[in-house]
DNA sequence: CGGCCGATTATCT
DNA sequence: GATAATCGGCCGG
């Protein structure tokens, strides 16, 4: 296990967001290990980018993004999610890199508990408000830094993606951005089945 | 499987 | 006061 340290993060988001896929995200909880395949992910950058939430400048909320890489940006939405982001790019440039879904691995009998509505459909992981649902992720985590152990939730290096698995699109829900921004591919996904789970 | 719709509240104008 | 980087339920195919 190699935990994924502040250089990796210190890159463009749209580096990152390549990057972080076939990664390990890691959640220790109760005295257990969660973790999982990281297998979508989406790039948001700069002030400039109509889509990040930086573009309103910066705010309580998006003061993480403008902090130095490697830290979490876990935020609030639709009035009941939370979504998972790991910051990159240097100290003073607002960016970070979703965490859309990932590919359990090991302490699936946890995440189900943590999953209201474990009997229902079939994926617990597949979506960026299920996943933190599965991990026990919340408000409590924002800013913390995932360069380390120290707060139950880090990322560690993994499985190489191949260019060829790896496709590119449209970043999802962005439904009142404006061109180009709403369009344009900084949505990395990795093919099923290029993970060996 | 795909599309539509309601839920529910922190954050920002 | 409006909006939102979503989800699950329900419908039709």
């Amino acid at each position: 296990m190699s935990i994924l340290q502040r250089t990796f993060y210190n890159r463009p988001a749209l580096e990152v967001a390549r990057d972080l896929l076939g990664c390990r995200l890691v959640r220790f909880q109760n005295g257990q290990r969660l973790s999982g395949w990281i297998v979508e992910t989406e790039a948001y950058q700069g002030e400039e980018d109509l889509g990040c939430h930086a573009s309103a400048g910066k705010t309580h909320r998006t003061a993480v993004m403008y902090g130095p890489p490697g830290h979490a940006y876990v935020y609030f939405t639709y009035g009941m999610h939370w979504l998972l982001n790991a910051v990159t790019s240097r100290e003073g440039t607002p960016a970070a890199v979703l965490i859309r879904a990932i590919q359990p691995e090991a302490g699936l009998e946890a995440m189900a508990e943590n999953r209201p509505y474990q009997a229902r459909k079939s994926g617990w992981t597949d979506g960026p408000a299920k996943l933190t649902q599965a991990f026990d992720i919340n408000g409590d985590l924002n800013s913390i830094d995932l360069c380390s152990q120290g707060s139950g939730l880090w990322i560690e290096s993994g499985q190489a993606v191949h260019d060829g698995q790896v496709s590119q699109t449209a970043r999802i829900g962005l439904n009142s951005v404006p061109e180009p921004w709403r369009s344009i591919p900084w949505r990395f996904v990795a093919e099923r089945g290029s993970i060996h789970g």
